[in-house]
Order: structure tokens, then C-alpha cells, then sequence
DNA sequence: AGCTTGTGTCATGGC
DNA sequence: GGGCCATGACACAAG
């Protein structure tokens, strides 16, 4: 069930990165809260890095299991949401425009059998004629809302060479008006649909091809059509695509008949086209008032022609979501470079570097001199007597002696450790057993145990010779080489701790040994200071060990989104290259097929004047092209304005 | 001499 | 309120 919800999440995930190449954005972080650890950023600024965030409350449940609390790599877990901001940012190709009408609708068996009949039944049609008002209440009937792809406008069936009657075609506004059919397809039936309901709904999309008369010319257009859809594959696309539009180009004049006249273009029933030879027959007025300049039934005229034409026509805006939907199932090439891009890095978000850190450093503390650890803890001034015993103190056999708990196995870090507030602080270990054990000393994690294996020409030989300058411990210049100035402030005061047990010792041991050995006030706060300033210089390593970790971890995340970027940019580039040329090859299909189109007179129909339109439910129209309105708006704005200055 | 790097220390804020 | 931790800032030493 895991893996099944991990695979949907990313298929969610990759459809929403396709979408948004084509503009469509879509919120998937409510489906993915569920699966994915909650994306919430914490990475604010440069000193954000690692922010008091309580991650070791996972440390012990399976989801934090191996996450430190202060990883820097858990950083990497929002590096999926810059990616797909990333990705959104790069913005979509754009389809081309210019081609808004398809040629595919659907005739289903009860158009046949109204509209066959009807180019022989149709005594009207003589007149050639229909009155503008029954145009408009029948528009008015079949068309309950005025949507962008209907024209209701007073149109002239006159009678066209094919003597039927039945194209509208207005000569003066060169407007055209077209209805829809009874059908109940809604409008949005094929835009809102599931690609399963555009699917079934295709699936009664007749051809459109040319007429019977022309069968040569209707041999290669479902066969182009599907070739052309095709190409809509995205991976395939680029090198197809020029070959495929040179086929189509020289194809194109053959497939699609150039008789083709406009009435038989507007003519609704299989038996129009099938008789189109016949056209003088009459129609009925209510069949003329459909034969709008809608091809729907050109198809028809071929009654066993291969509907992949017109199938693929309109499925061709949902075609190229579909197919790109398939390519991200099926691991195309863009989908597979989203997912090399995004998945793997948020797959790699599981830290398990840690892991290795802590068997690495094992082994290298395994395969170390204990003596020689001894001499690294000796490196910092608080680490100079870690080793067993204390050496230096004088006191450290009262120290023994007092049953005191410390916790002289942390030398390193108390702040940056996990384990350092758990482990070495609570107990109440004794004295002479708490001090050398190698194996509690050497924590993964720790800047002054780990780090000194790491780097130790960087770290030790430094340590050792620095020695701050002191003016009040001049008395201890010939030990400066070796201790540090705490640890000389503390001989010179004749404390009877060591600086690594003043500083590791518990609050609550530390606040007993102030009030329980009558130390002087002086006494009391060069115990205090040495006790702060160890503590401190301590998280001091830490924190600088993490601010290092924090600008390497960000660096190789500079890196990685680079080369992703650029990858997705190269992806871009292609796609918008292959939409364009699609585009193009659509455009000229288009031309091609208005020019073998002819009104009334004769006249082929100028493709620059009239436009392919496909109907919500798949039927194709032919449509005059649309005249920008700005210009008369804009004169009725200057108007206005004019007439306000006036 | 100036710069860089590493380190210790202090001050401060948050827990 | 005190202790602890993290971190910026500063100073210093060494390369």
C-alpha cells in the first residue's frame, strides 16, 4: 500500500510539473501531506541553518530514526518544493492560436436517420431561402448559450451551385451562422469530461474526409490525422516532426478533395454527402436551418471510413495532455528526467549519510592507540586532561574521594552531541572509572573527538601551540605550551579540579562543590568562569563545525539544482520547439482544407477569412474569423473622451 | 605588512 | 531565575 501510494504521489506529482509546462497549475501539496514528510522550511536565512528545531523528538520513533537533530542534511528534505517552484518558474510553451477549430463531431445513428432522408425530402429548399426569424428561433432553440464557438448572426441560405439550399452563408458581413444540433452534448461536456468520458464520447466521432465521390482524396487523411496526433509525443516529437510535416505536406493535396463545396460542407445528414452529387434536392427548412456550415456530416459521406481522423482531430487539445500523461507514466524521457531530478533528490532525503558517518568514525576510533586519543584529548585546553586521572590536579585524589559524578567522558561537544545530554550528564559515575573510557569519549557527532581524526593538521597542532596572551600568569610561562590559561588559572587558585571536570562535572555536583569546600570568592568565580568559558568554547567548535557542515551542504545543493536547471531548460526548449512546429503543421492542415471548401457560389472560402471551430461535442464548424473589437472600442473611448474634453 | 584562518572569549537570546 | 546552548562579534596568534 506504501509503495503504491509513494508511486501515485510522484505520478501526481510528475503530472502537476507537465501541466505546469502548459499552464495549468495544480496544488498537490494537500495529496501529498500524506506521504511525504511536511514540507515546512526552515532554511530562512544564512543563520537559519540549524535552528533550535526539537528534531530529536523523532530521533527514537521510525521516522527520525538516524536523523540528528542538526543535521544539515535535513535540509535536503525541502529541496523538493524549490524544485517544483523551480520548475514552475520556468515557465510553459505556449500552443499556437491561430488554429481554433477541429474538425471532428460526432454524428450519432439518429442524426443519420433525420438527416438522410432529408436531401430528398426537402421540398424548401428551392426557394433557397429561410427566413431570418426562424433561423434565430431555431438558434435560439439549439442554442441556449451564445458561447464563443456559435455565431448567431442573419445568414442567407442562398442557393450554392450544389442547388440544395442549404448553406448559410451571409455574402454581405461574410458572417456565418451556425447552430448546434439536438444533441444534448453540453458544451462542456468534452472539456470537463475525464480523458475516459472524451474517450467513450470520441469514440462516435465520424471522419471527416472527403466525400465518396473523391475516394482517392480520403485515403491517407485518417492515416495522416493519427500521424499527426502522434507526434504529440513529446519524447518522440523533435525528430519526427519534420519528417511527419513533410509527409503531411505532400499528402495533403490528395487526401482532402478540392471540390469539396461548402454545401456539402454545411450539409448535416450522411445522405446529403452521400448525394451530394444530387444537388438539387430539397431540404426541409429545419434541416436547412442546421446545415450551417457544420461538417459533422462529411464523414458520413464515407460510411466505412476510418473515424481516426476525426477522432484524433478533437482528441487532439486532450491528445496532447493524454499523451503526456502517458509519458510520465511510462517513464519517458521527460518524465524520466523529472524523476531523476526531483524524486531521486527527495528520495535521497533520508540522511543516510549518518549511517556511515557512524560506522566510518567506529572504525577509525577502533583503529586508533588509545594513548594516542589521550594525547588528541590533550590537543584543547579543556581536553588537556581528559586522559585518566586528572593529572595535574592536585586535588584529584580528594576529587576521587569525594564520590563526585562527573562526566569526564564528554571532551567534546555537550551541545552538538545527542547523546551528550542523555547519557554522560545524568549518571552518577564514579570518579575513578568515569575518566579514561575511550569508547564513551568518541562520539560521531562530536567537534573535538571526530573532527580531530578528520582534520587534525588542522585543529592539533594549532591547539598546541597557541596559548593566549596572559599578563597575570606570568609565573606559568614555562607550562603555556601545554596547558591552557584556565588550566593555569586553576593551579595558580590551587583548585583541586581540573578544567575538564569543572566544566563536565553536573550543575548539581558543580553547585555542591562551590557551597561543600569553602572556596574563596575568588576561588568561587574563576570556578564559575573556567566552567563558562569551557562550556562555551566547546558549543564555540560545534557551532563552527555545523556553520562548515551547513556552507558545504548548501554548496552541493547549488550544484545539483544547477545541473537540474539546466536540464529542465534544455527540456523546455525542445517542447516549445515541438509544440511550434505541431502548431504550424496544424495551421496548414487548416488552410488546406478551407481552401477545398466552397460557399455558395463556388468560390472556395478564404482561409484567411474563415477558421475550423470544433464544437464542444466534437463537431466541427466552420467559422468566420473573428475581428478584433479593440479598434471600435477604442474609437468609442476616444469618443468619449473627446466628448468630455469637448 | 597585510591577509587569511583557526581559536578562544564575550555578549546575547532562546529554551 | 539560573543553567545551558547556539551564535554573532571581536581579538589574537600563526601561517
Amino acid at each position: 500500500m506504501q509503495i503504491a501510494k509513494k508511486y501515485f504521489s510522484e505520478s501526481l506529482i510528475q503530472l502537476t510539473i507537465l501541466l505546469s509546462l502548459i499552464g495549468v497549475r495544480v496544488d498537490i501539496d494537500s495529496y501529498l501531506s500524506g506521504y511525504y514528510t511536511p514540507l515546512t522550511e526552515i532554511n530562512l536565512g544564512p543563520s537559519s541553518a540549524y535552528i533550535q528545531t526539537p528534531f530529536h523528538i523523532l530521533r527514537d520513533t521510525f521516522d527520525g530514526y538516524g536523523v540528528h537533530p542538526k543535521c544539515p542534511e535535513l535540509d535536503y528534505f525541502f529541496a523538493s518544493r524549490r524544485l517544483l517552484d523551480e520548475v514552475r518558474t520556468l515557465g510553459s510553451p505556449r500552443f499556437h492560436t491561430q488554429l481554433n477549430a477541429w474538425l471532428v463531431h460526432e454524428v450519432p445513428a439518429t442524426d443519420k436517420a433525420d438527416c438522410g432522408p432529408s436531401t430528398s425530402n426537402n421540398t424548401e429548399s428551392s426557394s433557397g431561402l429561410e427566413s431570418p426569424g426562424e433561423e434565430s428561433r431555431d438558434v435560439s432553440e439549439h442554442l441556449p448559450v451564445s458561447g464563443p464557438a456559435v455565431y448567431q448572426t442573419n445568414i442567407e441560405l442562398g442557393q450554392g451551385p450544389c442547388g440544395a439550399g442549404a448553406c448559410g452563408f451571409l455574402k454581405e458581413e461574410e458572417d456565418v451562422k451556425v447552430k448546434e444540433e439536438e444533441e444534448p452534448a453540453p458544451v462542456s461536456q468534452l472539456a470537463h469530461s475525464s480523458t475516459l468520458e472524451q474517450e467513450s464520447l470520441l469514440e462516435g466521432i465520424t471522419a471527416l474526409s472527403s466525400p465518396t465521390r473523391h475516394p482517392s482524396a480520403t485515403l491517407d487523411i485518417d492515416q495522416q490525422w493519427n500521424n499527426l496526433l502522434s507526434v504529440a509525443d513529446l519524447d518522440d516529437l523533435d525528430p519526427l516532426v519534420t519528417e511527419r510535416l513533410s509527409d503531411l505536406d505532400t499528402d495533403i493535396t490528395s487526401a482532402i478533395s478540392r471540390n469539396v463545396s461548402l454545401h456539402d460542407a454545411m450539409l448535416t445528414s450522411p445522405g446529403v454527402f452521400g448525394l451530394a452529387s444530387d444537388r438539387t434536392e430539397p431540404r426541409t427548412t429545419t434541416q436547412q436551418q442546421r446545415a450551417l456550415f457544420r461538417m459533422e456530416s462529411i464523414g458520413s459521406l464515407n460510411s466505412d471510413a476510418s473515424p481516426g481522423m476525426a477522432l484524433g482531430l478533437a482528441a487532439l487539445p486532450f491528445a496532447s495532455v493524454c499523451n503526456i500523461t502517458g509519458n510520465v507514466s511510462s517513464n519517458s524521457a521527460l518524465g524520466g528526467c523529472l524523476d531523476e531530478a526531483v524524486f531521486d533528490q527527495i528520495n535521497q532525503l533520508g540522511l543516510e549519510g549518518l549511517d556511515s558517518i557512524d560506522s566510518s568514525l567506529m572504525d577509525c576510533l577502533d583503529s586508533i592507540d588509545p594513548r594516542v586519543l589521550e594525547d588528541l584529548e590533550s590537543d584543547s585546553g579543556l581536553s588537556l586532561e581528559s586522559s585518566s586521572g586528572g593529572p595535574v590536579s592536585p586535588g584529584s585524589s580528594e576529587m576521587s574521594s569525594s564520590s563526585s559524578s562527573y562526566c569526564e567522558d564528554e571532551c567534546g561537544a555537550t551541545g552538538y552531541s545527542s547523546e551528550a545530554d542523555s547519557i554522560p550528564s545524568k549518571g552518577i559515575v564514579d570518579y575513578t572509572t568515569a575518566w579514561p573510557p575511550v569508547e564513551s569519549v568518541w562520539h560521531d557527532h562530536s567537534y573535538s573527538s571526530a573532527n580531530f581524526f578528520n582534520q587534525p593538521s588542522v585543529t592539533l597542532p594549532r591547539k598546541n601551540i597557541k596559548e593566549e596572551p596572559l599578563s597575570d600568569d606570568d609565573g606559568f610561562r614555562l607550562e603555556e605550551g601545554e596547558l591552557s590559561r584556565d588550566e593555569l588559572r586553576a593551579r595558580a587558585m590551587c583548585l583541586p579540579f581540573s578544567v575538564l571536570q569543572i566544566v563536565n562535572m553536573p550543575v548539581e555536583e558543580f553547585l555542591e562543590v562551590l557551597d561543600g569546600h569553602g572556596f574563596s570568592p575568588e576561588q568561587v568565580t574563576l570556578l564559575r568562569d573556567i566552567r563558562r568559558r569551557g562550556k562555551n568554547k566547546l558549543a564555540a567548535q560545534n557551532c563552527r563545525k555545523r556553520k562548515l557542515d551547513a556552507i558545504t551542504g548548501l554548496q552541493e545543493e547549488v550544484e545539483r539544482l544547477q545541473v537540474q536547471r539546466d536540464k529542465l531548460l534544455r527540456e523546455k526548449h525542445l517542447t516549445a520547439k515541438t509544440m511550434g512546429a505541431v502548431g504550424h503543421q496544424i495551421r496548414q492542415l487548416t488552410r488546406d482544407i478551407l481552401s477545398r471548401l466552397r460557399d455558395e457560389s463556388g468560390t472556395p472560402l478564404n482561409p484567411d477569412r474563415f477558421t475550423l471551430q470544433c464544437g464542444a461535442n466534437g463537431r466541427v464548424v466552420v467559422q468566420p474569423v473573428r475581428r478584433p473589437a479593440v479598434s471600435t472600442s477604442g474609437n468609442k473611448t476616444d469618443k468619449r473622451k473627446k466628448g468630455k474634453k469637448q
